[in-house]
DNA sequence: AGCACGCCGACT
DNA sequence: GTCGGCGTGCTC
């Protein structure tokens, strides 16, 4: 006997959840999951919609209750099972229940704003309402609720399906009731929006490729035409004109009656991103982002899933946009951090997305400058196509960039945080009017430790990732947990240089200022950015010229464009470099990279200098150089070493609970079941996570390595079942991260 | 969400 | 007692 786990609708929370139903035989052969099916429900058996979620022969309800299918839901357009596909496969790939999977991928109808406005209309005139209230009072009888609404409605005839619910507190029974004595109609207003307003875009726009890009163009589109699926990296250097070539595809994906989703980092969500492809597209484009309400999204999905949009552009989310006939998938960026998800399930939306043009049979582009290892890895391995850009726009020039050894400037007696190299460009630059930055790098600040005379820093013997300064003044190992104190000494050259390292953009200010009075600095970082508009006030700022010198973090490097800008400084590039995580090169490379590609955009020849302690590292010589596959090739030589993705796999499991006795326990429970039963599996742990309490939640954690994901996606399926049904610890709980992407 | 069940006040 | 309104809780 076969039996299907159904999800029946998932727009309120109390159904968010399966139904066991009985497959008739007639369906059992061509039934399965992600399949739209009609079955009776509730008392009434009322006829509803459902999708199959799992297929099992094992009941887990008694089989008398069980009711069977009613028929397959033959004239649905098979949109929602390929999202419902897709949902169990980030279950079974990420670890999470098929529940949250959902919730990921088909957003919730949330109460705060729901689709359809309801709205209720009074149809009686004044007679007959008066009537029906003297003779409503007159019965005396139990009727306050239903006295409330008619007042209600003698005031204004027509009130919100929410109002009545929510503030005159009405119960559905009363206003169905209302509805069924024809006192009122119910209308259903469906309020889309458009986000975009309604600009009308510019004709059409000229469209100008150089040959590389047209070869990329046109390899894709043969491709595409012959029937060929498959992701394909667009690897093209900073300015090479990535975004002319998404556009190009995507005509030819449109013209063929398909649409097309557009994957951009939130950072760089910005409206110049969007207008570009809304001057090029008009009206076919809608956008997704953070800022919109729930119901806005879900506004945005039914567009696209009544066919009103043919392209959507947003973050990682949007990728789960509703469209009918999916052809074509772009990830920019996509090498950034962002696209892995920080919730359960913990997605990564390229993976994912490359999962979700399989199902529709839509091909995927991967764009970036300095493309994630995973992806070049496959682009190598024939895995995945490889599209070069290697020259810029307009054919300008690379800036000029140098390495400053900063241990050198402290052997010199300079302390400050400019290189004398660096002061003497700023200077010059003053004088002569143009703009400079200053990158601050600040990411991986988590406390490591480094020596200011020679460079070293305190690194894990066993997984050559850089140690963090814990609040026991020891220092951890945030993989495997090996501890160590405190050193007061460099264990190479002996100096008491050593230390956490510590500058605020604040202080580089300051210093700035003190050596340049007569300069005009603008400093950006999350404090100067408070407010909505601080951000892009800031910015625009500094390119009406109002400043010399902009100083920041992050922010400063990814995306804007300042044609006056000819200088950048970095000004302590190992920042990124130590961060506690084994993508730290990675990270660096990209970094620096962006940063170098900020000066000399314009017409202006531009100079950059990189400040470090660790000159001789190949992120930094690499990324100095703009050598991309160099770097790859040195840091793929440690992900091999060290048995690091994408070379090999991880899964980070977390235990948490109120009771830190309760996360020790299961813990140590979970890392006990996996040596017996697997061996042959690399191990670290239980030890405590980096932040071992936060929220009074104490946490612990253990991580997996190996060459095989399948392999480590059954341990997971093996411990979610061992913790379901043997664990002595029932008050922790437990998630899985595969691949993680920082450190932990 | 939508439906039945059961509680509780008013009416014959 | 009985009738009917209305909140509550369940739906494989």
């Amino acid at each position: 006997m076969l039996y299907a786990d159904i999800i029946i609708d998932i727009s309120h929370e109390q159904l968010d959840r399966t139904f066991q139903y009985r497959v008739p035989e007639e369906l059992e052969s061509v039934i399965k999951v992600g399949a739209p099916v009609v079955i009776p429900f509730g008392q009434g058996n009322r006829a509803r919609e459902g999708y199959v979620v799992n297929l099992t022969t094992e009941p887990n309800w008694d089989p008398a209750k069980i009711k069977p299918i009613a028929r397959l839901k033959s004239d649905a357009v098979p949109i929602e099972s390929h999202l419902i596909a897709l949902a169990y496969w980030m279950k079974s790939h990420y670890g999470a229940t098929m529940n949250q999977a959902l919730r990921t991928v088909i957003p919730i109808k949330q109460k705060a704003a729901p689709k359809e406005k309801k709205v209720l209309h009074l149809s009686l005139d004044e007679k007959q309402l008066q009537d029906i209230y003297t003779d409503l009072i007159s019965r005396k009888r139990h009727s306050i609720p239903k006295q409330r609404l008619l007042e209600a409605l003698m005031e204004q005839p027509d009130i919100p399906w929410d109002v009545v619910t929510g503030k005159l507190g009405i119960a559905s029974t009363i206003i169905r009731d209302f509805e069924k004595n024809a006192w009122i109609t119910i209308e259903s207003v469906r309020d889309y929006r458009n986000p975009l307003g309604t600009i009308h875009a510019s004709k059409r726009v000229e469209v100008n490729l150089n040959e590389e890009q047209e070869i990329a163009v046109e390899s894709f589109a043969a491709d595409y035409d012959m029937g060929i699926r498959k992701p394909y990296l667009l690897y093209g250097v900073t300015g090479s004109g990535k975004t002319e070539v998404y556009m190009e595809m995507i005509a030819h994906v449109l013209s063929q009656g398909r649409q097309a989703i557009v994957l951009i980092p939130e950072i760089a969500l910005t409206y110049q991103t969007v207008m570009r492809f809304y001057q090029r597209f008009g009206e076919a484009v809608s956008i997704l982002n953070s800022r919109m309400s729930p119901g806005e999204r879900y506004d945005q999905f039914e567009r696209a899933k009544k066919g009103d949009i043919q392209i959507m552009v947003g973050p990682r989310s949007a990728l789960f946009t509703p469209f009918p006939d999916l052809g074509l998938i772009i990830i920019d960026e996509e090498h950034e951090p962002t696209y892995k998800s920080e919730q359960v399930p913990r997605y990564h939306a390229r993976e994912t997305a490359v999962h979700r043009a399989e199902l529709t049979g839509a091909s995927v582009i991967l764009g970036s400058a300095t493309p994630s290892l995973e992806s070049f890895h496959r682009a190598q391995t024939g895995e995945y196509g490889l599209l070069k850009l290697t020259k810029r726009v307009e054919e300008r020039a690379l800036p000029q960039c140098e390495i400053v050894d900063l241990r050198e400037e402290l052997r010199e007696g300079n302390r400050s945080p400019l290189s004398r190299r660096l002061q003497e460009l700023l200077a010059d630059r003053l004088q002569k009017g143009e703009q400079s930055m200053l990158f601050l790098n600040r990411r991986g600040m988590m406390g490591f430790v480094s020596c200011r005379a020679c460079g070293e820093v305190m690194k894990c013997p066993h997984c050559d990732v850089s140690l963090s300064i814990h609040r026991d003044g020891k220092l951890h190992c945030h993989y495997c947990g090996y501890t160590t104190p405190m050193v007061d000494k460099c264990p190479s050259c002996g100096s008491k240089y050593i230390g956490g390292f510590k500058a605020g953009t604040q202080k580089i200010e300051e210093a700035v200022q003190k050596m340049f009075p007569e300069a005009r600095i603008l400093r950006m970082d999350a404090d100067t950015t408070k407010g909505k508009t601080g951000h892009q006030d800031i910015l625009n700022a500094f390119a009406n010229e109002e400043a010399d010198i902009l100083i920041g973090t992050q922010m400063i490097v990814k995306g804007h464009d300042f044609p006056k800008v000819t200088l950048m400084g970095v000004l302590a590039a190992d920042m990124s470099l130590n961060a506690n995580d084994f993508r730290s090169g990675e990270r660096t490379f990209d970094l620096l990279t962006q940063a170098s590609g900020r000066a000399g955009r314009g017409e202006l020849p531009g100079n950059v200098v990189i400040q470090t302690y660790q000159p001789e590292h190949y992120s930094v010589v690499t990324a100095a150089n703009a050598d991309y596959e160099e770097f790859f090739k040195q840091e793929l030589g440690y992900r091999n070493m060290m048995d690091y993705p994408p070379c090999a796999h991880m899964l980070l499991i977390s235990v948490t609970s109120l009771s830190d006795t309760e996360a020790a326990g299961k813990a140590q429970e979970l890392a006990d079941y996996v040596r017996t039963n697997y061996p042959q599996v690399f191990l670290a742990g239980p030890h405590d996570a980096g932040i071992k309490k936060v929220n009074d939640v104490y946490r612990r954690i253990l991580y997996m390595k190996d060459a095989d994901y399948e392999v480590l996606v059954q341990i997971k399926d093996a411990l979610e079942g061992y913790n379901r049904d043997h664990s002595r610890y029932k008050k922790a709980s437990i998630w899985f991260d595969f691949d993680p992407m920082s450190g932990f």
